[in-house]
DNA sequence: AGCGTATACTTACGGCGTAAGGAAGTCAAG
DNA sequence: CTTGACTTCCTTACGCCGTAAGTATACGCT
Protein backbone atom coordinates (compact mmCIF):
# COMPACT_ATOMS: atom_id res chain seq x y z
CA UNK A 1 0.00 0.00 0.00
CA UNK A 2 2.45 2.66 -1.39
CA UNK A 3 2.56 5.36 1.12
CA UNK A 4 2.43 8.02 -0.61
CA UNK A 5 4.44 8.92 -3.72
CA UNK A 6 6.81 10.60 -2.37
CA UNK A 7 9.97 10.98 -4.90
CA UNK A 8 11.44 7.56 -4.09
CA UNK A 9 14.06 10.09 -2.74
CA UNK A 10 16.53 7.04 -2.10
CA UNK A 11 16.63 4.36 -4.47
CA UNK A 12 17.91 6.03 -7.39
CA UNK A 13 21.89 6.81 -7.64
CA UNK A 14 22.50 9.00 -4.84
CA UNK A 15 24.72 11.85 -5.93
CA UNK A 16 27.82 11.94 -5.07
CA UNK A 17 30.88 14.57 -5.36
CA UNK A 18 32.10 13.04 -8.50
CA UNK A 19 28.71 12.90 -10.14
CA UNK A 20 28.51 16.77 -8.76
CA UNK A 21 31.38 17.67 -10.36
CA UNK A 22 30.91 15.69 -13.68
CA UNK A 23 27.19 17.16 -14.53
CA UNK A 24 29.27 20.69 -13.70
CA UNK A 25 31.58 20.36 -16.40
CA UNK A 26 29.22 19.17 -18.68
CA UNK A 27 26.85 21.91 -18.10
CA UNK A 28 29.46 24.20 -18.99
CA UNK A 29 30.45 22.57 -21.75
CA UNK A 30 27.61 23.13 -23.31
CA UNK A 31 26.38 26.11 -21.66
CA UNK A 32 28.90 28.25 -20.71
CA UNK A 33 30.04 28.55 -17.02
CA UNK A 34 28.65 32.23 -16.72
CA UNK A 35 25.40 30.56 -16.79
CA UNK A 36 26.31 27.53 -14.45
CA UNK A 37 24.09 28.45 -11.44
CA UNK A 38 23.81 25.68 -8.03
CA UNK A 39 20.10 25.80 -9.13
CA UNK A 40 20.22 24.86 -13.00
CA UNK A 41 23.02 22.46 -11.84
CA UNK A 42 20.92 21.39 -9.51
CA UNK A 43 17.81 20.31 -11.77
CA UNK A 44 20.13 18.38 -14.74
CA UNK A 45 20.94 16.39 -11.44
CA UNK A 46 17.12 16.10 -10.62
CA UNK A 47 17.33 17.45 -7.22
CA UNK A 48 17.24 20.92 -5.89
CA UNK A 49 19.83 23.33 -5.57
CA UNK A 50 20.54 23.04 -1.82
CA UNK A 51 21.12 19.39 -1.91
CA UNK A 52 24.14 19.91 -3.97
CA UNK A 53 25.86 21.51 -1.18
CA UNK A 54 25.85 18.19 1.15
CA UNK A 55 28.60 17.38 -1.76
CA UNK A 56 30.55 20.52 -2.04
CA UNK A 57 30.91 23.34 0.36
CA UNK A 58 29.84 26.32 -1.80
CA UNK A 59 30.18 27.13 -5.23
CA UNK A 60 34.08 28.67 -5.40
CA UNK A 61 34.71 24.88 -4.19
CA UNK A 62 32.63 23.37 -7.27
CA UNK A 63 34.71 25.44 -9.87
CA UNK A 64 38.13 24.45 -7.98
CA UNK A 65 37.12 20.88 -8.40
CA UNK A 66 35.78 21.69 -11.62
CA UNK A 67 39.29 22.87 -13.02
CA UNK A 68 40.65 20.12 -11.13
CA UNK A 69 38.74 17.18 -13.29
CA UNK A 70 39.75 18.90 -16.44
CA UNK A 71 43.47 18.58 -15.28
CA UNK A 72 42.76 15.18 -15.00
CA UNK A 73 42.08 15.13 -18.52
CA UNK A 74 45.56 15.94 -19.58
CA UNK A 75 47.96 12.43 -19.94
CA UNK A 76 50.55 12.69 -18.01
CA UNK A 77 53.85 13.06 -19.37
CA UNK A 78 55.05 8.98 -20.65
CA UNK A 79 58.05 7.83 -18.72
CA UNK A 80 59.84 6.70 -21.78
CA UNK A 81 60.66 7.84 -25.32
CA UNK A 82 63.04 11.01 -23.92
CA UNK A 83 61.87 14.17 -22.22
CA UNK A 84 61.59 16.48 -25.56
CA UNK A 85 58.39 13.86 -27.14
CA UNK A 86 56.64 13.41 -23.13
CA UNK A 87 56.13 17.21 -23.55
CA UNK A 88 55.14 16.98 -26.61
CA UNK A 89 52.55 14.93 -25.76
CA UNK A 90 51.55 16.08 -22.73
CA UNK A 91 51.55 19.64 -24.16
CA UNK A 92 48.96 18.67 -26.98
CA UNK A 93 47.03 16.76 -24.45
CA UNK A 94 46.65 19.83 -22.67
CA UNK A 95 46.20 21.81 -25.73
CA UNK A 96 43.00 19.74 -26.46
CA UNK A 97 41.07 19.19 -22.69
CA UNK A 98 41.62 22.80 -22.44
CA UNK A 99 39.90 23.58 -26.02
CA UNK A 100 37.02 20.73 -24.57
CA UNK A 101 36.67 23.00 -21.98
CA UNK A 102 37.25 26.42 -22.85
CA UNK A 103 35.84 28.13 -19.19
CA UNK A 104 38.51 26.35 -17.98
CA UNK A 105 41.02 29.21 -18.50
CA UNK A 106 39.13 31.70 -17.22
CA UNK A 107 38.40 29.67 -13.96
CA UNK A 108 42.65 28.99 -13.26
CA UNK A 109 43.63 32.39 -13.57
CA UNK A 110 41.15 32.92 -10.37
CA UNK A 111 41.47 29.96 -8.20
CA UNK A 112 44.81 29.51 -6.54
CA UNK A 113 44.31 26.30 -5.09
CA UNK A 114 45.46 23.17 -6.96
CA UNK A 115 43.86 20.23 -6.57
CA UNK A 116 44.96 17.09 -6.51
CA UNK A 117 45.13 15.78 -10.12
CA UNK A 118 46.30 19.46 -10.76
CA UNK A 119 49.48 18.34 -8.58
CA UNK A 120 49.57 15.49 -10.18
CA UNK A 121 50.08 16.40 -13.30
CA UNK A 122 52.77 19.00 -12.48
CA UNK A 123 54.44 16.63 -10.48
CA UNK A 124 54.95 14.28 -13.19
CA UNK A 125 56.07 16.97 -15.50
CA UNK A 126 58.83 17.55 -13.07
CA UNK A 127 59.76 14.15 -12.73
CA UNK A 128 59.62 13.61 -16.36
CA UNK A 129 62.25 16.82 -17.26
CA UNK A 130 64.42 15.63 -14.03
CA UNK A 131 64.59 12.18 -14.95
CA UNK A 132 65.61 13.57 -19.32
CA UNK A 133 68.78 15.18 -17.84
CA UNK A 134 67.55 18.43 -16.50
CA UNK A 135 68.63 20.33 -13.25
CA UNK A 136 66.67 21.90 -10.61
CA UNK A 137 66.77 25.07 -12.36
CA UNK A 138 66.69 24.21 -15.54
CA UNK A 139 63.63 22.36 -14.63
CA UNK A 140 62.15 25.51 -13.42
CA UNK A 141 62.88 27.15 -17.13
CA UNK A 142 61.46 24.73 -18.34
CA UNK A 143 58.55 24.23 -16.61
CA UNK A 144 57.39 27.54 -16.60
CA UNK A 145 58.05 27.79 -20.20
CA UNK A 146 56.48 25.03 -21.60
CA UNK A 147 53.51 25.18 -19.63
CA UNK A 148 52.89 29.49 -19.87
CA UNK A 149 52.89 28.64 -23.85
CA UNK A 150 50.63 25.81 -23.30
CA UNK A 151 47.97 28.02 -21.15
CA UNK A 152 49.19 30.71 -23.34
CA UNK A 153 48.21 29.40 -26.50
CA UNK A 154 44.60 27.88 -25.23
CA UNK A 155 43.63 31.48 -24.14
CA UNK A 156 44.42 32.92 -27.34
CA UNK A 157 42.64 29.81 -29.48
CA UNK A 158 39.61 30.51 -27.25
CA UNK A 159 39.59 34.32 -27.63
CA UNK A 160 40.20 34.73 -31.20
CA UNK A 161 36.63 34.98 -33.00
CA UNK A 162 37.51 32.13 -35.30
CA UNK A 163 35.29 29.03 -36.38
CA UNK A 164 36.63 25.98 -36.30
CA UNK A 165 35.97 24.54 -39.57
CA UNK A 166 37.92 26.55 -42.51
CA UNK A 167 34.40 28.03 -43.71
CA UNK A 168 33.49 29.79 -40.31
CA UNK A 169 37.16 31.18 -39.91
CA UNK A 170 36.97 32.56 -43.25
CA UNK A 171 33.25 34.11 -43.05
CA UNK A 172 34.38 35.59 -39.58
CA UNK A 173 37.81 36.91 -41.28
CA UNK A 174 35.76 38.51 -43.98
CA UNK A 175 32.82 40.52 -41.20
CA UNK A 176 36.47 41.39 -39.25
CA UNK A 177 37.71 43.36 -42.53
CA UNK A 178 34.69 44.87 -43.07
CA UNK A 179 34.71 46.63 -39.36
CA UNK A 180 38.69 47.45 -39.15
CA UNK A 181 39.08 50.07 -41.34
CA UNK A 182 42.15 49.19 -43.38
CA UNK A 183 43.79 52.52 -42.90
CA UNK A 184 43.64 52.30 -39.19
CA UNK A 185 44.71 49.07 -39.23
CA UNK A 186 47.10 48.74 -42.37
CA UNK A 187 49.27 45.37 -41.08
CA UNK A 188 45.78 43.59 -39.76
CA UNK A 189 43.93 43.92 -42.82
CA UNK A 190 47.38 42.88 -45.20
CA UNK A 191 47.54 39.96 -42.52
CA UNK A 192 43.69 38.52 -42.39
CA UNK A 193 43.81 38.79 -46.20
CA UNK A 194 46.92 37.05 -46.85
CA UNK A 195 47.49 34.63 -44.48
CA UNK A 196 44.01 34.00 -42.71
CA UNK A 197 41.91 34.01 -45.37
CA UNK A 198 44.07 31.78 -47.50
CA UNK A 199 43.14 27.75 -48.11
CA UNK A 200 43.89 25.87 -45.22
CA UNK A 201 44.71 27.84 -42.05
CA UNK A 202 44.03 27.00 -38.79
CA UNK A 203 45.07 28.63 -36.10
CA UNK A 204 45.49 25.36 -34.21
CA UNK A 205 48.16 24.18 -36.25
CA UNK A 206 50.20 27.16 -34.89
CA UNK A 207 50.80 25.54 -31.74
CA UNK A 208 53.30 22.64 -33.10
CA UNK A 209 55.66 25.65 -34.60
CA UNK A 210 55.89 27.56 -30.63
CA UNK A 211 56.09 25.01 -28.61
CA UNK A 212 59.11 23.13 -31.09
CA UNK A 213 60.47 26.35 -30.83
CA UNK A 214 60.99 26.64 -26.93
CA UNK A 215 61.38 22.66 -26.76
CA UNK A 216 64.49 23.12 -29.37
CA UNK A 217 65.65 26.00 -27.33
CA UNK A 218 65.65 23.72 -24.10
CA UNK A 219 67.44 21.08 -25.59
CA UNK A 220 70.36 23.83 -26.93
CA UNK A 221 70.35 25.21 -23.76
CA UNK A 222 70.97 21.76 -21.85
CA UNK A 223 72.90 19.96 -24.21
CA UNK A 224 69.72 17.06 -23.88
CA UNK A 225 68.88 15.41 -26.78
CA UNK B 1 18.43 81.25 -1.69
CA UNK B 2 19.59 77.98 -2.07
CA UNK B 3 16.35 76.48 -3.71
CA UNK B 4 16.56 73.33 -1.75
CA UNK B 5 19.62 70.91 -0.95
CA UNK B 6 19.33 68.88 -4.54
CA UNK B 7 22.27 66.67 -5.08
CA UNK B 8 23.53 69.13 -7.81
CA UNK B 9 22.75 66.62 -10.18
CA UNK B 10 24.75 68.29 -12.90
CA UNK B 11 28.07 70.73 -11.68
CA UNK B 12 29.84 68.03 -10.59
CA UNK B 13 31.80 66.62 -13.27
CA UNK B 14 29.30 64.22 -15.53
CA UNK B 15 30.03 60.97 -16.33
CA UNK B 16 31.26 59.57 -19.29
CA UNK B 17 32.51 56.18 -20.67
CA UNK B 18 35.82 56.70 -19.79
CA UNK B 19 35.41 57.60 -16.50
CA UNK B 20 33.12 54.58 -15.72
CA UNK B 21 35.54 52.58 -17.26
CA UNK B 22 38.15 54.26 -15.65
CA UNK B 23 36.40 53.55 -12.18
CA UNK B 24 35.44 49.99 -12.91
CA UNK B 25 39.11 48.98 -13.80
CA UNK B 26 40.23 50.48 -9.91
CA UNK B 27 37.36 48.87 -8.47
CA UNK B 28 38.63 45.52 -10.09
CA UNK B 29 42.06 46.44 -8.89
CA UNK B 30 41.33 46.77 -5.00
CA UNK B 31 37.92 44.41 -4.98
CA UNK B 32 38.86 42.44 -7.22
CA UNK B 33 36.05 41.51 -10.40
CA UNK B 34 34.01 39.19 -8.67
CA UNK B 35 33.18 42.08 -6.27
CA UNK B 36 32.15 44.68 -9.02
CA UNK B 37 28.73 44.84 -9.36
CA UNK B 38 26.80 47.84 -11.17
CA UNK B 39 25.71 48.95 -7.63
CA UNK B 40 28.95 48.92 -6.17
CA UNK B 41 30.41 50.85 -9.08
CA UNK B 42 27.84 53.66 -8.73
CA UNK B 43 28.38 54.26 -5.59
CA UNK B 44 31.93 54.39 -6.20
CA UNK B 45 31.19 57.14 -9.00
CA UNK B 46 28.56 58.64 -6.67
CA UNK B 47 25.67 57.40 -8.56
CA UNK B 48 22.49 54.85 -9.03
CA UNK B 49 23.41 52.03 -10.64
CA UNK B 50 20.97 52.13 -13.27
CA UNK B 51 22.74 55.63 -14.16
CA UNK B 52 25.49 54.05 -15.88
CA UNK B 53 23.70 52.53 -18.50
CA UNK B 54 23.89 55.63 -20.06
CA UNK B 55 27.51 55.16 -20.93
CA UNK B 56 27.73 51.65 -20.99
CA UNK B 57 25.21 49.33 -23.05
CA UNK B 58 25.71 46.76 -20.41
CA UNK B 59 27.86 44.86 -18.12
CA UNK B 60 28.59 42.51 -20.82
CA UNK B 61 30.34 45.52 -22.89
CA UNK B 62 31.72 47.13 -19.79
CA UNK B 63 34.17 44.38 -18.96
CA UNK B 64 35.44 44.24 -22.80
CA UNK B 65 36.17 48.38 -22.12
CA UNK B 66 38.39 47.24 -19.50
CA UNK B 67 40.02 44.59 -21.35
CA UNK B 68 40.91 47.72 -23.88
CA UNK B 69 41.72 49.87 -21.15
CA UNK B 70 44.24 47.32 -20.07
CA UNK B 71 45.84 46.86 -23.84
CA UNK B 72 45.77 50.24 -24.07
CA UNK B 73 48.42 50.23 -20.91
CA UNK B 74 51.14 48.56 -23.14
CA UNK B 75 53.43 49.96 -24.84
CA UNK B 76 53.08 49.65 -28.67
CA UNK B 77 56.51 48.26 -30.26
CA UNK B 78 59.18 50.42 -30.98
CA UNK B 79 60.13 51.49 -34.61
CA UNK B 80 63.86 51.43 -33.68
CA UNK B 81 65.74 49.15 -32.21
CA UNK B 82 64.89 45.79 -34.05
CA UNK B 83 62.51 43.88 -34.19
CA UNK B 84 63.76 41.43 -31.17
CA UNK B 85 64.13 44.64 -28.64
CA UNK B 86 60.93 45.62 -29.61
CA UNK B 87 58.92 42.39 -29.01
CA UNK B 88 61.05 42.26 -25.54
CA UNK B 89 60.06 46.07 -24.65
CA UNK B 90 56.83 45.33 -25.62
CA UNK B 91 56.40 41.46 -23.87
CA UNK B 92 57.38 42.84 -20.52
CA UNK B 93 55.23 46.32 -20.92
CA UNK B 94 52.44 43.41 -21.54
CA UNK B 95 53.56 41.66 -18.58
CA UNK B 96 53.61 44.59 -16.56
CA UNK B 97 50.11 45.66 -17.23
CA UNK B 98 48.16 42.27 -16.46
CA UNK B 99 50.42 41.86 -13.34
CA UNK B 100 48.69 45.30 -12.15
CA UNK B 101 45.38 44.07 -13.61
CA UNK B 102 45.16 40.35 -13.09
CA UNK B 103 41.76 40.18 -13.39
CA UNK B 104 42.21 41.17 -17.38
CA UNK B 105 43.35 37.53 -17.87
CA UNK B 106 40.45 35.70 -16.83
CA UNK B 107 38.35 38.70 -19.02
CA UNK B 108 40.40 37.84 -22.15
CA UNK B 109 39.34 34.23 -22.09
CA UNK B 110 35.86 34.90 -22.71
CA UNK B 111 35.24 37.95 -24.75
CA UNK B 112 35.72 37.76 -28.04
CA UNK B 113 35.47 41.36 -29.73
CA UNK B 114 38.77 43.28 -29.64
CA UNK B 115 38.15 46.96 -28.78
CA UNK B 116 40.16 49.56 -30.50
CA UNK B 117 43.59 49.67 -28.22
CA UNK B 118 43.57 46.02 -28.59
CA UNK B 119 43.34 46.15 -32.12
CA UNK B 120 45.93 49.17 -32.29
CA UNK B 121 48.14 46.98 -30.52
CA UNK B 122 48.21 43.81 -32.69
CA UNK B 123 48.24 45.91 -35.59
CA UNK B 124 51.89 47.62 -34.63
CA UNK B 125 53.17 44.11 -33.57
CA UNK B 126 52.55 42.48 -36.95
CA UNK B 127 53.94 45.89 -38.26
CA UNK B 128 57.00 46.06 -36.31
CA UNK B 129 57.43 42.34 -37.63
CA UNK B 130 57.35 42.58 -41.12
CA UNK B 131 59.43 45.81 -40.91
CA UNK B 132 61.63 43.87 -38.97
CA UNK B 133 61.56 41.34 -42.35
CA UNK B 134 59.63 38.53 -41.47
CA UNK B 135 57.21 37.10 -44.19
CA UNK B 136 53.73 37.45 -43.45
CA UNK B 137 53.91 33.65 -42.37
CA UNK B 138 56.50 33.75 -40.04
CA UNK B 139 54.41 36.87 -38.61
CA UNK B 140 51.84 34.72 -37.88
CA UNK B 141 54.16 31.86 -36.27
CA UNK B 142 56.17 34.69 -34.11
CA UNK B 143 52.77 36.69 -33.12
CA UNK B 144 51.23 33.16 -31.87
CA UNK B 145 54.24 32.10 -30.26
CA UNK B 146 54.89 35.07 -28.39
CA UNK B 147 51.75 36.61 -27.59
CA UNK B 148 50.43 32.96 -25.74
CA UNK B 149 53.45 33.09 -24.11
CA UNK B 150 52.92 36.30 -22.99
CA UNK B 151 49.14 35.32 -21.73
CA UNK B 152 50.10 32.29 -20.41
CA UNK B 153 53.25 33.44 -18.52
CA UNK B 154 50.32 36.03 -17.22
CA UNK B 155 48.24 33.78 -16.34
CA UNK B 156 50.32 31.64 -14.23
CA UNK B 157 51.91 35.08 -12.18
CA UNK B 158 47.98 35.02 -11.39
CA UNK B 159 47.55 31.24 -10.75
CA UNK B 160 50.88 30.80 -8.55
CA UNK B 161 50.11 31.03 -4.58
CA UNK B 162 52.77 32.87 -4.51
CA UNK B 163 53.17 36.00 -2.78
CA UNK B 164 55.04 39.22 -4.35
CA UNK B 165 58.04 39.47 -1.47
CA UNK B 166 60.54 36.69 -1.14
CA UNK B 167 59.71 36.31 2.61
CA UNK B 168 55.45 35.83 1.65
CA UNK B 169 56.74 33.11 -1.18
CA UNK B 170 58.77 31.33 1.38
CA UNK B 171 55.81 31.49 3.70
CA UNK B 172 53.20 29.88 0.82
CA UNK B 173 55.99 27.28 0.06
CA UNK B 174 56.44 25.85 3.70
CA UNK B 175 52.78 26.12 4.01
CA UNK B 176 52.21 23.99 0.88
CA UNK B 177 55.01 21.23 1.88
CA UNK B 178 52.65 20.85 4.65
CA UNK B 179 49.88 20.14 2.84
CA UNK B 180 51.72 17.95 -0.32
CA UNK B 181 52.81 14.88 0.70
CA UNK B 182 55.92 14.34 0.17
CA UNK B 183 55.61 10.42 -0.49
CA UNK B 184 53.05 11.16 -3.08
CA UNK B 185 54.07 14.27 -5.07
CA UNK B 186 57.78 13.80 -4.73
CA UNK B 187 59.12 16.01 -7.06
CA UNK B 188 57.47 18.95 -5.98
CA UNK B 189 58.26 18.66 -2.88
CA UNK B 190 62.30 18.58 -4.01
CA UNK B 191 61.13 21.49 -6.46
CA UNK B 192 59.60 23.94 -3.67
CA UNK B 193 62.45 22.89 -1.50
CA UNK B 194 65.43 23.39 -3.50
CA UNK B 195 64.25 25.65 -5.61
CA UNK B 196 61.66 27.85 -4.55
CA UNK B 197 63.15 28.42 -1.11
CA UNK B 198 66.09 29.14 -1.82
CA UNK B 199 67.34 32.54 -1.56
CA UNK B 200 66.60 35.08 -4.35
CA UNK B 201 63.88 32.96 -6.00
CA UNK B 202 61.02 34.92 -7.91
CA UNK B 203 59.05 33.93 -10.07
CA UNK B 204 58.66 36.80 -12.61
CA UNK B 205 61.96 36.02 -13.07
CA UNK B 206 61.38 33.37 -15.14
CA UNK B 207 59.64 35.54 -18.00
CA UNK B 208 62.62 36.61 -19.70
CA UNK B 209 64.18 32.90 -19.87
CA UNK B 210 61.12 31.80 -21.94
CA UNK B 211 60.95 34.86 -23.83
CA UNK B 212 63.89 34.75 -25.26
CA UNK B 213 64.22 31.04 -25.81
CA UNK B 214 61.23 31.89 -28.10
CA UNK B 215 62.91 35.24 -29.29
CA UNK B 216 66.00 33.28 -30.20
CA UNK B 217 64.43 30.82 -32.14
CA UNK B 218 62.59 33.03 -34.02
CA UNK B 219 65.91 34.61 -35.30
CA UNK B 220 67.36 31.55 -35.77
CA UNK B 221 64.27 30.30 -38.36
CA UNK B 222 64.02 33.75 -40.29
CA UNK B 223 67.79 34.13 -40.15
CA UNK B 224 67.03 37.51 -38.88
CA UNK B 225 69.51 39.44 -36.28
C1' DA C 1 12.15 -0.72 17.99
C1' DG C 2 14.96 3.11 18.37
C1' DC C 3 18.59 6.15 17.09
C1' DG C 4 22.33 8.41 14.68
C1' DT C 5 23.81 9.84 10.23
C1' DA C 6 23.42 11.03 5.57
C1' DT C 7 20.78 12.93 2.17
C1' DA C 8 17.31 15.71 0.45
C1' DC C 9 13.73 19.51 0.57
C1' DT C 10 11.67 24.14 2.04
C1' DT C 11 11.82 28.71 3.19
C1' DA C 12 13.90 33.04 3.31
C1' DC C 13 17.36 36.90 2.76
C1' DG C 14 20.18 40.09 0.62
C1' DG C 15 22.47 41.09 -3.67
C1' DC C 16 22.59 40.88 -8.65
C1' DG C 17 21.63 42.80 -13.87
C1' DT C 18 18.53 45.50 -16.07
C1' DA C 19 13.60 46.82 -18.16
C1' DA C 20 10.48 50.69 -17.77
C1' DG C 21 9.14 55.09 -16.68
C1' DG C 22 9.72 59.63 -14.57
C1' DA C 23 12.13 64.01 -13.04
C1' DA C 24 15.37 67.60 -13.44
C1' DG C 25 18.83 70.04 -15.84
C1' DT C 26 20.89 72.10 -20.47
C1' DC C 27 20.45 74.43 -24.57
C1' DA C 28 18.71 76.13 -29.25
C1' DA C 29 15.01 78.06 -31.63
C1' DG C 30 11.04 80.93 -31.58
C1' DC D 1 11.62 84.64 -21.79
C1' DT D 2 9.29 80.66 -23.18
C1' DT D 3 9.18 76.30 -25.11
C1' DG D 4 10.29 71.80 -26.15
C1' DA D 5 13.70 68.39 -27.38
C1' DC D 6 17.63 66.08 -25.42
C1' DT D 7 20.58 64.39 -21.96
C1' DT D 8 21.50 62.70 -17.56
C1' DC D 9 20.11 60.68 -13.53
C1' DC D 10 16.79 58.44 -10.18
C1' DT D 11 12.97 55.20 -8.66
C1' DT D 12 10.66 51.10 -8.81
C1' DA D 13 10.20 46.44 -9.90
C1' DC D 14 11.22 41.67 -11.76
C1' DG D 15 13.40 37.38 -11.93
C1' DC D 16 17.67 35.22 -10.95
C1' DC D 17 21.56 34.30 -7.93
C1' DG D 18 24.36 31.97 -3.65
C1' DT D 19 23.50 30.17 0.53
C1' DA D 20 22.07 30.24 5.87
C1' DA D 21 18.83 27.87 8.65
C1' DG D 22 15.60 24.59 9.69
C1' DT D 23 13.05 20.29 8.65
C1' DA D 24 11.90 15.77 6.83
C1' DT D 25 12.93 11.15 5.23
C1' DA D 26 15.26 6.77 4.86
C1' DC D 27 19.15 3.65 5.75
C1' DG D 28 22.39 1.02 8.77
C1' DC D 29 23.23 0.10 13.46
C1' DT D 30 22.33 -1.71 17.79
Amino acid sequence: MAPKTKPDTRARVPLSTERVLQAAVTFADEHGIASLSMRKLGEVLGVEAMSLYNHVANKDQLLDGMVDLVFAEIDLPAGEGGWKAAMRERAESARQALRRHPWAIALMSTRTSPGPATLRHHDAVIGSLRAGGFSVEMTAHAFSAIDSYIYGFALQEATLPLGDTEEETAEVAKMMLTQVPADQFPHLTEFTVEHVLRAGYHYGDEFAFGLDLILDGLGRATGLA
